[in-house]
DNA sequence: CGTGTTCATATCGTATACGGATTTCGAGAT
DNA sequence: ATCTCGAAATCCGTATACGATATGAACACG
């Protein structure tokens, strides 16, 4: 008789499309792909050294998960609209406060130690002003406390939105002033998965995702508006 | 000079892949579909008279969407855990009460009406003892008032998990007295609507999802998950 | 008669090719 | 100089073809 572990699929050499698909998705989540570029099937065949299958099979998937849009004429990264991103401010205040609260609980010491050490790096950041640093340091820290998420589906839907939430951070993170508040935000909910105290966690993310909004409201007031993907400049 | 209608895609020649695609998804939502059941491609394909790709697109997106499962040999139901049942019913909990707030403000006199005659169909098949049909009108119910939902990225992540409802709903539509329950279950809701009431809609929604869970549990116990797919026997 | 091995087949993933739609660009007319 | 019209280019969707691989069955051996 034989066994056989149903529970994890031992990943039986993925396939070319899962592989470029997982590459442009680093990419697009790095931010290394500006708005006005397309990316279009040949090339990204090209690049891969494979033929235009595995790569449309890629765009394809991406723009199902909400990554990118196409167009008549090649892929490019979907406009994201004001009303779109309060909605998902929204959308980030039912959810978020629950994910925390069970994460608090699921967190093993491993994955607390490398929170803490995200926040460290964050403060240094701050300190010598090094935007592009403490943005990562932030990116790592939410990641890793949505990577210990119990509930899959809680997950995988927060994840959804990530890139949304990417673009808006990248936005409130242009203006320093912000930065102290992100840290210390990260801070507290740091230390209330340290305490396991999920009540408290679930408070911080809330408040978190109201700054966030609120320091969005604000860079987009400010005209920075154009800058993001709602320019309306042709 | 041509002025374009920005606001609505006015669906421009769907691809061969969305319409197979579509096709496939109403048979899957219907339960043409076995437990044991395979799709193949080729033979999707040949049934639509077209190629590979087409079918091959329309699984894949299915599987992407999770409706299907892929297999080494053909696309086949996936297997809903008991566990994911559980995170669903977590997450209805968490947005469906702002879903119902938010469609309640949103609702117009028509789709009330809609939602007011699915209603009548439903107790006309509580009555009757036609499962069949209260499935329909309860199905058309859900769906009518979550398309009066203003916040279209809610909207979309809650008819994201539909299909696991869906499968849950058939388990628990099964025992005919859950019906009644289901019945006033959607009246009041459909009486907050009509209302105005967005506390109250948000109230019977979340006790409507708990019933809905407590039912689950019930066909659970019951043995009855074995006719779900979690089953175990080869 | 049960068990391990080999082989055929079903099915998937990928490569290449073709036609169609849409955009872009340039030539000619007003 | 600007507008209109048409041709070319670009890119997508689909068709067909060719390995790769896992699955199931026949078969040999203990």
């Amino acid at each position: 008789m034989t066994f056989v572990l149903a529970s994890e699929q031992t990943s039986v050499a993925p396939s070319q499309g899962q592989i470029i698909r997982d590459a442009l998705l680093g990419r697009l989540q790095r931010g290394e792909m500006g708005l006005e570029d397309r990316l279009v099937d040949t090339a990204v065949a090209a690049e891969f050294g494979v033929s235009r299958m595995p790569a449309r099979d890629a765009l394809k998937r991406l723009v199902h998960e909400g990554y990118l849009e196409a167009t008549t004429r090649g892929f490019m990264l979907p406009r994201v609209s004001h009303r779109e991103i309060l909605e998902i401010f929204d959308l980030r205040r039912l959810l978020e406060p629950r994910a925390v609260a069970l994460a608090t609980t699921a967190l093993d010491a491993e994955q607390l130690a490398e929170l803490e050490k995200t926040l460290v790096d964050a403060r240094k950041a701050t300190k010598s002003g090094d935007t592009e640093l403490m943005f990562k340091a932030s990116e790592r820290f939410r990641n890793g406390w949505i990577a210990a998420v119990p509930n899959v589906s809680l997950k995988q839907v927060i994840q959804r939105y990530m890139t949304q939430v990417q673009a808006v951070r990248m936005l409130t993170f242009k203006e320093p002033a912000n930065h102290p508040l992100i840290v210390e935000g990260n801070a507290a909910l740091c230390e209330a998965f340290a305490r396991r105290d999920a009540v408290a966690a679930a408070d911080h993310i809330l408040r978190f995702v109201y700054e966030g909004e609120r320091a969005y409201f604000k860079a987009f007031k400010a005209g920075m508006e154009n800058t993001l993907q709602t320019a309306k400049s042709a």
